[in-house]
RNA sequence: CGGGGUAUAGCGCAGUUGGUAGCGCGCUGUGUUUGGGACGCAGAGGUCCCCAGUUCGAGUCUGGGUACCCCGACCA
């Protein structure tokens, strides 16, 4: 046994996460370059996103629908912008059915193009509007440096579109889209996360704003975590998607669209694993509790699986996921194996608990003895649900501790250069062009990340320019 | 697309001056173990990336091809 641990993240924090991903049985390597399988354990955590985020969208009058995996090449062309973003990425069939098609078909990189289309049919009134659907799909972007998760050639996601009558209305919406992601973060997957908006040079190809959740990961480079776009009528008048106004004045739509996708599952283990492997929030765990029972023969096993079998059933009965791990490998063996996998909470149950009427909870968030404790078998449910809450609690506070303890308010350039250096997030006062933002990305690889919407109010003097700002940036290097 | 590298068992790797393929982990069976990564014994598992060449003989040498990885530019 000597291949079970992780390269340290002190080490090598990229390769600590690779070691993860497949330590933990989460991916399976792909037979295509930079595409990605998900194995069942890591496929779980996607459903549990996709519950926390679906149950959101339902309760903002969303629907889902499903649109086509092929756009016609021409849609990708009508917003000048868009086409210009994505092209050097997209899949294209050319041959089908054993001939070339009379027009290719781009495999989506996004479905802004085809939705458009088809919003432009469906939408004649006022009354028609808001129209408000989500869509669960893949989608392609060929990338030229992919990594599991964080960049992959498909992936998984949800992209949101949405038509309303005013600008107003459609701004509303974005914002309400990003409040939902960063809830979510937040209250599922104890990620703190900053609600920002884009420069221009970072924004949606197509947009006119896109608003951001930004998370420190544990190597403190920033990964954006889900966007939602305020489209304006660039759609809207590219796909020329009209409606007839109570004035009976034909307008143009304002349309949004946000996503969330696989990139997330990145996220949560960047931002809570350590060098024992993953460490999953408790109400995305696939597994919540691991039942490991200890025994030295059978009188004894068959005893410990008992109480096991009875404990686990309760557990079962108050809505929470739980594993028995009965296999023949040693108690010290599984311990580690169930660490590596980030599951939240270790049941053991040994012949002394069976007596004594006890069980041992051991936390994975608290390492060590520290995080064991001995409970009685009786209201085990209620131990458990408080306990699974308190790891909720802990790794949300952990993050925001290590978030906060690495965002500096840095005044000058040469400050700014020494922490891209030393790593963690700038936050500055910035009033910059764009191509003061390009240079500084060229010099120091860090990336305007967002204007924090939470603004200090007032103003200060630009780090790079030295001019006057009304605004302070957030600057980091980025997944 | 530029620069560098790799390709041998499921995974990670070794393979000497060219002589017919091995180690660790994992896997199967079995016995002893089991409250923090157990051990013994017996097994299974190979198109040495592909094509051509040199040679009595190629994992090893030569030429060509392919794939993948790492570093840059592009990126949810």
């Amino acid at each position: 046994m000597s291949q079970q641990a992780v390269t340290p993240q002190s080490q090598d924090f990229s390769a600590w996460y690779n070691d993860v991903v497949y330590k933990a049985d989460l991916v399976s390597p792909s037979p295509v370059r930079g595409c990605l399988i998900i194995k069942p354990y890591g496929y779980e955590i996607w459903e549990g996103i996709r519950a926390g985020l679906d149950k959101r969208f339902k309760a903002t009058g969303h629907q889902n629908a499903y649109f086509p995996l092929f756009i016609p090449e021409s849609y990708l062309k009508r917003e000048a912008e868009h086409v210009e973003g994505f092209s050097p990425e997209l899949a294209v069939v050319t041959i089908a059915g054993g001939k070339e098609l009379e027009e290719p078909l781009v495999v989506r990189p996004t479905s802004e193009t085809i939705i458009g289309e088809a919003f432009s049919q469906w939408i004649q009134s006022y009354r028609d509007l808001p129209l408000l659907i989500n869509q669960w799909a893949n989608v392609v972007r060929w990338e030229l440096r992919t990594r599991p998760f964080l960049r992959t050639a498909e992936f998984l996601w949800q992209e949101g579109h949405t038509a309303h009558a005013t600008e107003a209305e459609a701004e509303a919406e974005t914002l309400q889209m990003l409040d939902a992601y960063a809830d979510f973060a937040m209250t599922e997957a104890a990620i703190p996360v900053v609600k920002g908006r884009k420069s221009d040079i970072e924004k949606f190809a197509g947009a006119l704003r896109t608003y951001t959740i930004e998370a420190m990961m544990g190597d403190k480079k920033a990964l954006q975590s889900g966007t939602s776009h305020n489209l304006g009528q660039n759609f809207a008048k590219a796909f020329n998607i009209k409606y007839l106004s109570r004035e009976n004045v034909e307008e143009f739509c304002w349309t949004t669209s946000w996503g969330m996708s696989t990139r997330m599952i990145g996220g949560i283990i960047m931002t809570h694993g350590d060098d024992k492997g993953l460490r999953l929030p408790p109400r995305l765990a696939p597994i919540q509790v691991v039942a490991i029972p200890i025994y030295k023969n059978e009188d004894e096993r068959t005893a410990v699986l008992d109480t096991v079998h009875r404990l686990v059933k309760e557990l079962r009965g108050a809505g929470l996921r739980v594993h028995i791990d009965d296999r023949e490998d040693t108690p010290g063996f599984k311990f580690n194996d169930w660490e590596m996998r980030g599951v939240p909470i270790r049941l053991e149950v040994g012949p002394k608990d069976v007596q004594n009427n006890k069980a041992v909870l051991a936390r994975r968030d608290i390492p060590g003895k520290d995080g064991k404790q001995f409970i009685s078998q009786d209201g085990i449910v209620a131990q458990v649900n408080d306990l699974l809450n308190a790891i909720h609690d802990n790794m949300l506070a952990q993050a925001t501790t290590f978030r906060e303890a690495n965002t500096h308010d840095i005044r000058t350039y040469d400050e700014f250069k020494a922490l891209a250096e030393k790593g963690g997030w700038a936050r500055v006062w910035w009033s910059g062009s764009n191509e003061d933002e390009r240079k500084v990305k060229e010099e120091t690889g860090a990336t305007l990340r967002c204007y924090p919407l939470d603004q200090p109010g007032g103003a200060g003097t630009c780090f790079y320019t030295g001019k006057p700002a009304d605004r302070v940036a957030i600057f980091s290097k980025a997944y």
